[in-house]
DNA sequence: CCTACCGATCGGTAGG
DNA sequence: CCTACCGATCGGTAGG
């Protein structure tokens, strides 16, 4: 809008000679806007930031366009609905989450301490995914899941059991050398609900560190030997 | 509707000798209807269930009106809006999950096995909150918190500084005995995630009880000396 | 507590 | 990706 140097009503556009150094259409601003796999990739951080500030519903498609200087209609260009952006984000955060955890785990033969050490690895990087900058399309994921379809939702599911399932024989390990003495399938649960957690009361601006968080964790949920 | 015997524009009422027998306005369908308490009681405990099951916004006060039997106006005579009655719920869940608390708990003095009493009393006491028939107000509290003006969040505030005050001393005689070995402070946090985001998975319908659960809880979080 | 209603907002679309 | 717009829904209110 301040760019715009004519008045908002504008007669028809004048035969294609006249202004020769002028291309039609908006001008772009800068080198990232230029293709569209940036901009909806734009649409889906400033989705995932409003998403988790405010909440699914009280973000409008409205907001999310003005977040990215775009105009009201203009994300329905890039994604079918606001529902089909939601489930965007949260499939983009879901396969970050994966791939972050596959790169922190050490092969599980290389030394007897690798239960202790993958266990303090994955707790580390679920806390990397739940508060590390700009990580903000699995803490929308943990808490608009209600807002999905059936069918999104189903489809979610798959890439949750993937990544939880890395967890598994790492905690059966650790039950079978005594570090663990809980259930394992219920230990997970909790353990998991205890990192998530986090996302209503961490503050990485004050109190503990993501370190100190995962030392905690240690202690708190296994025993010596 | 279905008892509406008059078509449904009438005239203005006639002059009141004409039919003695019928008391004007709407006939009481029920004892437990007649008083305003209840209506109004009945109007938390409906939007309790509703806000839990599809989310505060997701829920309109037609739809909280109509779980009633009231017309989409009628809330309102009651709650002086929308974010009121969802505060409201709040509240009701927190002053019925303190006094559920308190009686659970054991005096402290009465014998040296009372932290691990009292912690278990604890637990399985926060479940009942979050999960036992009918207890939909606490969950509520737990996933909308975020639709709250800034003064209900403080008043609230209050309240969970009040729940979570009984815990404190517990945990730190765990400590002191070698029961805990996480700091307290992270503890209380990371045990009350645990068993709050059980909300997204718990089913009382299957798998494990509630007393499992309770004994895993035990089982994952502290030392056996 | 009902009736009748209002103003605002919102997701989404046609056509360019 | 913009312009101009629609139909639906929603919280809330006046007046009884």
């Amino acid at each position: 809008m301040t760019f715009t140097a004519v008045p908002p009503t504008v007669p028809p556009a004048l035969p294609d000679a006249v202004e020769p150094k002028r291309p039609r259409g908006r001008p772009r601003k800068t080198e990232d806007e230029r293709d569209d796999g940036n901009r909806r990739h734009a649409l889906l951080t400033a989705a995932a930031k409003l998403f988790r500030r405010q909440g699914f519903d009280a973000t409008s498609t409205r907001d999310i366009a003005a977040a990215v200087g775009m105009h009201s209609g203009s994300p329905f260009y890039h994604f079918k609905s606001k529902d089909a952006l939601l489930y965007a984000v949260m499939e983009e955060g879901m396969h970050t989450a994966i791939a972050r955890q596959s790169a922190a785990l050490v092969p599980i033969e290389s030394t007897p301490m690798a239960p202790l050490a993958n266990m303090r690895r994955l707790i580390r990087s679920h806390f990397d995914t739940l508060h590390g900058p700009g990580n903000d399309f699995v803490p929308v994921m943990l808490y608009e899941h209600r807002s999905l379809s059936a069918r999104q939702r189903t489809l979610l599911a798959k890439l949750q059991v993937d990544y939880e399932a890395a967890w598994t024989p790492v905690l059966e390990a650790l039950h079978a050398s005594g570090h663990l003495r809980a259930p394992v399938k219920l230990s997970r649960l909790l353990m998991l609900g205890a990192l998530n957690w986090s996302v209503q009361w961490f503050d990485r601006k004050k109190g503990a560190s993501l370190d100190e968080l995962t030392d905690a964790c240690m202690a708190l949920f296994l025993k010596e030997s």
